[in-house]
RNA sequence: GCGCCUGUAGCUCAGCUGGAUAGAGCAACAGCCUUCGAAGCUGAAGGUCGGGGGUUCGAAUCCCUCCAGGCGCGCCA
């Protein structure tokens, strides 16, 4: 998102709400019939604020999974919770909405944390209720892209050919295997026709659009929009894009490739070109990690222990945000760079902030990242704090330099080196290690050109590191402030200016703000 | 069975629109703080790029094949 905007896109970032699915029913059949919580109940103890009300989900979640496991007559509960949900219909739907709202704005704070924040939350239930599907199913019927199965297996359903060949759908009367079913025989619609549904509308295509409310103001202002049945003036439009990247992980590839296919089925091939699937791969734990968790690890030992809510096997995002600004501010008290505590704080959550979005980042999409506390929690070598103390002890630099020269200003330094100066400079006395580096730093926009290319933020984060290496060596072998040869010495602030503020720029695309100090 | 992905140093990974002696980080070893803050830097060590064929002047990179592993292929989401 922050390297698309960098390149001159109009970015949005929506956020697909499931408050209608099974998760959301499943924590409601938890409170309903495992705890006997009424609405009131539930309402008590998230206004009471007593405790954590998403860890007390989490714990709920993987407490009814287990139920399940062991009463697997309970699995009614689900179904009518889920048709109450859906309806729309009496307590059950109102918990749901207040578990899935409180929900929502404990992921917001959570994700505003490591510097993601979002333009839309698009729920499910207003693609239920605005009749989102109905119409998708329309004009699915009318382009000829679905027809109805009177024999066979799926007899009774809504189905689409997705066998494809040479990436054109084939119309060709149906082997069932290469069919699948969108609208179920009892008449409701699966996941992936909602989706198709959703896509549609996020490029404009389905003629039919969200009412929207405000749902979150963040501090600076920005606001948080939600879909709603009945909106509220002032919302930005939303929607109608040219191109749209489904963030999901490699698991979803084939539903992405369903609504792709429905796409040109409809005769939408260029959008169906645009819509990209940045699939991910999935973030497992170590065997070890698993058992500081008080885990048993199961035998089936493919290197890593998947991480599952259902076995309430996983890694809460604040806990390790918690335990990176721990470890943190321990190193920045040691070092003594303030003793204000508020800055010692606010240094101590840039720190943990680039270690945990860096150590995420490096990581090309396609691999699983095994987690480890040991890993995430390193703040030396290919690192965030890596990356932030090049920055800073480069702006150290130039402010010990500003101390000393009270008339210095950084940003005339372009002025003070002329064309003439720099060309010596660059051809003179290791002079090619200035120009590789002035080279590499000149990178930055063909990198970021290449990691959207390739759909790859760790192009971004290698590049980073390659520059604040470079950096480092370079101020390593060569000392600034005590360099006789005046315009020399100009010639090294600019170049330290340069690099100082490509990486910043490059930081800030991969969402890491650089402390004043460190 | 079919489809997608992965296999590179002890470990974790870059490099894959072909180009010179294959690169980092971690770990381990040897050094560098009276000098712009050592969250750093330097040195040495560590590799049949899963195996085999092919294309090419040239292959970790492209093609074929085999092996190993992961993930998908639901009237779940």
């Amino acid at each position: 998102m922050r390297v698309l905007r960098y390149r001159g896109h109009r970015v949005e970032t929506q956020n697909y709400i499931d408050n209608t699915g099974v998760q959301v029913a499943d924590v409601v059949v938890g409170f309903v019939h495992l705890e006997k919580k009424s609405l009131h109940d539930v309402e008590s103890l998230l206004a009471a604020g007593a405790v954590r009300f998403d860890y007390y989900c989490w714990d709920l979640y993987a407490r009814i999974f287990q139920y399940y496991e062991d009463n697997p007559e309970a699995l009614g509960w689900r179904t009518e919770a889920l048709k109450a949900i859906e309806d729309n219909h009496g307590e059950i739907a109102k918990i749901a909405e207040l578990v899935s709202t409180a929900i929502v704005r404990a992921h917001l704070a959570t994700m505003l944390r490591v510097n993601i924040r979002y333009d839309l939350l698009a729920q499910e239930s207003e693609i239920l209720r605005l009749d989102f599907w109905a119409h998708a199913f329309d004009i699915m019927k009318h382009l000829g892209a679905i027809r109805y199965a009177d024999s066979g297996k799926n007899a009774g359903c809504w189905v689409m050919s997705f066998a494809e060949k040479n990436g054109e759908a084939v119309r060709a009367e149906p082997a069932d295997e290469d069919v699948k079913i969108i609208v179920r025989s009892n008449g409701t619609v699966t996941y992936v026709g909602k989706d198709i549904a959703y896509h549609l509308w996020k490029f404009g295509l389905l003629g039919k659009d969200f009412g929207y409310k405000p749902f979150h103001r963040y501090a600076d202002g920005q606001t948080v929009w939600s879909t709603a049945v009945t909106g509220e003036a002032g919302a930005p439009p939303f929607g109608a894009a040219a191109v749209a990247y489904a963030v999901i992980d490699t698991r979803q590839s084939y539903l992405q490739n369903v609504v792709a296919a429905a796409f040109r089925a409809l005769g939408y091939g260029k959008q169906a070109e645009n819509l990209h699937h940045f699939a991910y791969e999935v973030v497992g734990l170590t065997e070890r990690c698993a058992k500081e968790l008080g885990v048993a690890v199961s035998a089936e030992d493919k290197g890593f222990v998947e991480v599952s809510g259902r076995k309430g096997l996983g890694i809460k995002a604040d806990d390790l945000i918690d335990r990176l600004i721990e470890k943190a501010l321990v190193e920045v008290r040691t070092r003594e760079m303030t003793t204000d505590a508020d800055e010692q704080a606010t240094y101590a959550r840039m720190i943990a902030v680039a270690a945990l979005r860096y150590f995420l980042l490096k990581f090309s999409r396609r691999v699983i990242i095994v987690f480890d506390f040991k890993d995430a929690l390193a703040f030396e070598g290919e690192t965030g704090p890596y990356l932030q103390y090049t920055v800073v002890r480069g702006r150290n630099i130039l402010r010990r330099y500003a101390e000393a020269h009270p008339e210095f200003r950084s940003e005339s330094l372009q002025q003070n080196v002329s064309r003439e100066k720099l060309q010596g400079f660059l051809e003179g006395r290791d002079g090619g290690d200035f120009w590789e580096l002035t080279l590499l730093a000149a990178q930055l926009e063909s990198v970021a050109e290449q990691a959207i290319a390739t759909e790859e933020p760790a192009a971004i984060a290698k590049y980073a590191f390659r520059l604040a290496q470079a950096f480092n060596n370079f101020y390593h072998v060569h000392h600034i402030l005590n360099e006789p040869d005046a315009a020399r010495q100009q010639c090294l602030l600019f170049l330290v200016r340069l690099v100082g503020g490509t990486l910043t720029r490059t930081l800030d695309l991969l969402g890491i703000e650089v402390p004043e100090r460190m």
